[in-house]
Formats: structure tokens, sequence, C-alpha cells
RNA sequence: GCCCCGGUAGCUCAGUGGAUUAGAGCAAUGGGCUUCUAUCCCACAGGCCGGGGGUUCGAAUCCCUCCCGGGGUACCA
């Protein structure tokens, strides 16, 4: 309420001479509308009583939308505003803040040659609400993804693959049907990274099979029967990455595989040895220490890109390629520091780059017992697990089979926390329908469109001006969902709204609990509640990629 | 060692632009349904906000320090 705030600090600028920036803030809802403190922030340079101060303040303001002001505690001052302007402020989109604004939203990035586990589950649902947090505020939003196409994981898959089809005979991949393609290849992946541990004949075989893998890029080989089991088997990946995004009700514009950006990134790092990097022991590094940061290599002393110089070569691409106003990349906060290092070498030498791009780390997905997975070893969990977890929770529980729920579930259980720590998932609480849960948010949706559908006439909240003190406390937090919005996608944390609608859903059970909408006498007013209501609800949900249902 | 992230109710977590009595869910206890879909609501209970110091009229929140957990710390990503 940028009006309000300003009334208050032109108010405060004409009693006692002083500049002071005014910040209203959400007080308990007894209290009023909006708080401020400033009269306890003026008390000790004025030397008056806070109170004194505050009441001043109050006899002194004048505002055709405060309904009431009152001096409370130790100083605050409560604002209660006039009920129409709530109204509208009930009616409120968020800002459009990032309109005309090209955004790239960079999350998931699993690697081809390997199964998608639970990381990944997390990591996209996190990623497309922020996307989605962007896009409704205006912005031009592609979503894209990183993958490694190259490297070790990818040699001891192709070692695998190439021991079931008896050598290099890409025909027989056909034998593969399509349903079972990806469990083919994931457990191809555990089979070479296993034999790697074990075996130095075939460690040799799998380390040389790695520089093929690289030399077949390099040569733009897609004949050679080398190449066409490559290729076919990557596309399978990208396949079933598409599959997984369909399902999760998200998809991806681009696949940026490494193979893509590993010379970019090289003759890059190496135009700068000298300037932002040096040679040493053979390798290109980046001094960190003097930015407060750790030294990393860039360019191992075989020639070879690291992550970081390949990661170089991606921003530098993605650039390119989208021209964009701001780069967002969703990853494992243990790469966060890898990040920083990253982030302030490029700074060294594209310093726009740099300033347009933020870093959202978040944590591990944890089940019952905290383990960690890696798909390095073979203790992963994968992502279909996940998901079938969730399924068998729903149908134990409340005995449905439902897809919309499942995902409303795992994505609202995922996305309620802050982004950031390790979350720990229970499957069995996320599928509740009691509770701070995505189906007791899709349930309370369709309870409320069920009332809506058997009322004649619903109309639009502007048509409202009185609201009895029931009804206030409803529009009340009706109308914290823009501001909601704004700062969840400022801050690009999309919990703020699941705390947020969960609240709202709570407010309006206690507003049905003791009040009646169909056939009371305020039943005019209090569908057009409803109706705001249902429209925040599905809105919010979306912003999460849940769905809303119409029922349930 | 150094750096980063975290430590809030038995459990899972909000709150960390300073502010009125620290909140929610789950679990536990006691109530309320021939419903506008009770998958809900109400009540009660549960906290030296990791410890200690400091700044302030006021600190879970800011500063210092210590403890605990996780991660990073040169050729993996």
């Amino acid at each position: 309420m940028k009006e309000l705030e300003e009334t208050v600090k032109s108010v405060v600028k004409e009693l006692f001479d002083t500049n002071i920036d005014v910040s209203l803030t959400r007080p308990d809802p007894q209290f009023g509308d909006y708080a401020t403190n400033v009269a306890l922030q003026l008390a000790k340079q004025l030397s008056k009583s806070p109170r004194d101060v505050a009441s001043m303040i109050v006899g002194s303001i004048k505002h055709p939308h405060i309904a009431n002001l009152e001096v409370a505690g130790p100083g605050f001052i409560n604002i209660t505003l006039v009920d129409h302007l709530l109204i509208e402020q009930a009616m409120c989109q968020p800002t459009q803040s990032m309109a005309g604004k090209v955004v790239l939203a960079e999350y998931s990035d699993p690697n081809p040659f390997k199964v998608l586990h639970a990381g990944h589950v997390y990591t996209t649902v996190v990623g497309d609400s922020i996307a989605n947090l962007l896009a409704s505020a205006g912005a031009d939003v592609h979503r894209v993804n990183y993958g490694g196409d190259v490297g070790m994981h990818v040699a001891k898959t192709m070692w695998a693959i190439l021991q079931r089809l008896g050598g290099e005979f890409p025909e027989k991949l056909r034998d593969i049907k399509i349903a079972e393609r990806s469990v083919w290849m994931s457990s191809a992946y555990v089979e070479g990274n296993n034999i790697f541990e074990a075996n130095e004949d075939a460690k040799n075989e799998i380390t040389d099979l790695n520089k093929r893998v690289y030399q077949l890029h390099a040569d733009a080989d897609k004949d050679s029967p080398f190449a066409r089991i490559y290729w076919k088997c990557r596309q399978w990946s990208y396949d079933a990455f598409d599959a997984f995004y369909k399902r999760l009700g998200t998809q991806m514009e681009r696949y940026y595989p490494e193979s893509e950006v590993a010379d970019i990134g090289l003759s890059l790092v190496k135009e700068q040895v000298g300037k932002v990097f040096e040679e040493s022991e053979g390798a290109i590094i980046f001094r960190g220490e003097k930015f407060g940061l750790h030294t990393r290599v860039f360019v191992n002393k075989k020639g070879i890109p690291t992550y970081e110089a390949k990661e170089i070569g991606l921003i530098v691409k993605k650039y390119k390629d989208y021209n964009y106003d701001l780069s967002v990349i969703v990853t494992a906060n243990e790469q966060e520091q890898y990040m920083a290092v990253l982030s302030k070498a490029i700074e060294q030498f594209l310093p726009d780059l740099a300033a347009l791009t933020r870093y959202v780390p978040h944590g591990m997905v944890k089940l019952d017992g905290g383990v960690k997975m890696s798909s390095r070893r073979g203790n992963i969990i994968p992502a279909l697990e996940v998901i079938d977890a969730t399924i068998l929770a729903n149908k134990e529980l409340n005995d449905k089979d439902d897809e919309l729920t499942v995902l409303g579930a795992i994505k609202y259980s995922f996305l309620k926390n802050r982004i950031g720590g390790d979350i720990i998932y229970d499957p069995v609480e996320s599928v509740a329908l009691e509770g701070n849960s995505g189906p007791y948010l899709q349930y309370a949706h369709a309870r409320a469109r069920s009332i809506l559908r058997k009322a004649d006439n619903v109309t639009s909240l502007k048509n409202v001006s009185i609201l009895d003190a029931q009804e206030r406390i409803f529009a009340q937090k009706l109308s914290e969902y823009s501001e909601t919005v704004e700062k969840a996608t400022e801050e690009l944390m999309p919990h703020h709204i699941c705390t947020y609608l969960y609240e709202l859903a709570q407010v309006f059970n206690r507003f049905y609990e003791k009040n009646r909408v169909l056939g009371d006498d305020r039943e005019s007013t209090r569908l057009s509640l409803m109706n705001r209501y249902t429209e925040i609800l599905q809105q919010g949900l979306g912003l999460l990629g849940i769905v809303a249902p119409e029922s349930m």
C-alpha cells in the first residue's frame, strides 16, 4: 500500500520535520488491516513517549480510504481500511513486474544415459514453479535443460550396452521394446558403473569408449555403427525425459547437451588465460581466493574442459540463443559454492552476463532414514518410485488412484518448504486430505466450486461495498493474494504461495463453518467472495503446477 | 583449517525487511455432522527459537563467539 505509506510519511514530515521510510506490515487481523511502528522508531530522537508520538500521527492523518486508526500496545498504529478498498485489493492481480522481459529458466538438468531420480522430481517441480511465477509476472519464460551427453557415465552405459548387443550392432536395438528402453538403459549404467569399479580390463575399455564418444562428436559421426548406437540411445534418454516432464505437467523447450557447449567454453577460457585464468600444474584454473572463494580447475591437464568451462560455454550459448534479461539456474546446493566461483570468474570478463544470472540452490530429497541419493552409486531412488510410492499411499489412504491428486500431493509437499534446505518426503503425509497438503487445497477448491455451481447467479466482487464482520475477515485474507505472489516472485520462493493458500483455505473453512452462503440474506456478497476465493485457489495452485479440480 | 547451508513444539515445517501474546500441520486429549462435499471446524496441551555474550525501548530475527548436523575445499558434476 504505497499510497498509505506516503500519507503517513508526509504526516510525519509535517509534524516532526523528519524524513522516515514508512513500511506498513500486516498485523494480526484483530488489530486491523495494516500496522506501522514509525512512532516507536521516532520516539527516541523526538524525546517523546512512543504512544504520544503515535497519537499525534493518528490525529493528523486524514485519508478517505481509512476507516479507523488506533494506537495500540507500546505505540503501534493500526490501520483499518474502508470496506470497498479492501474489496478492491481482494480483486487485485499481482503486478506485471516482468512484463516485456525474456527469462530463461534452467532446471531439472538430468544426464542422458542415466536414470531420473527423486532429486530430479524435486528440482523439476521447484524450477517449474519458479518459471510459472516469472511468467505470471509477465515475463516471456523459456524452460531449458542442460545435461551430460558425454563423459564417463556415458562410456559406462555404452560399455554395458555393447556387451548386451554382443558388439557394435545398432540394428539389435530394435529388439528393445519402447516401454523397456528407459529401464534397460539405466540398468546398463549401473552395470557399467559396477564393472568399472571391479574389473581393470573393463575399466580400460570404458576409458577408451569415453574418448571414442568425444571423438564421435568431434567428427560429427552419425553413421558408424558405434555412433548409431550412441545417437539412438541418447535420443531414447531425451524421449524418456520428455515423457517424464509431460507426466509432471511441464515441458522443456530445449535441451542443451554438454557436447554442444564444451568447445565454446574451452575456447573462451583459453582466450582469458593470463587475464582471468592462469595455468597451474598443467591445468587452467581460476584463483577464487582473492574474492574470498576457492580455486577451481576449468580445463584439466589433459586439455579437457571441466564442468566449470562447459558451464561458461552454456551461459554464453544460452545468451546468444535467447538474449535474455534474466537467467535463473536451479541446482543442488552442493554446487552452490562452485557456482559462486564460476559466477565470479565470468564477472571478470563478461560482467553483464554475470549480473543477469540468479542461482537458486536447493537441498536434497530424503526419505525416511535420510539416505543421500547419488546416481553415481547404485543406491538411488528412481523418480518413478517416488511417484509410485505416492500412488500407493493415495490408494491405501484414500482408496483413489487419480494422478491429479498424486501430482498435487508430491508438488505441494516439495514446494511448501522454503527452497534451500533438504526436504524429507513422506508419501503418506503428502496425500493426506487433512492438514497442510496439496490434496487438502484441491479439495477446498472442489468443495467451493460445488457450492458456486448450485448458485443461480454469481456476480463480481466489484459490486460489493459493505461487508459484515465475518465476511471482512475472509476478504482481508483474499486481499493478501497479490502481495504474496509478488513476494514469492521477487524472492523466487514458491513456498510463500503454499503458506498463503493454506491459510486462506483455513480462513474460508472457518467462515463456512459458521455462516451460510446459499439461501442467506447475504448470499450475493458471499458468493462473490467465494468466487474470488476459487479463482485465487486455482491461480495459486497453478503457480505451483497443481491442477485445481472441479470436483473430487 | 577455511568457506557455504542448516539447528524454532515429540515429528515435519512457516516466521529471520526488529515490534503487540513465537505460529501451522501431524501425533496426543476433549468436543461438534439426517452438510451448502465434516477430506471440515472448535477447545486443550505442547517452546530458555542449539549455548553464551553484545547492540536496542524491544532480538527467533542484527553483531561476536562457541557447539552440533550436512555440503564444498584443483583437475567428478
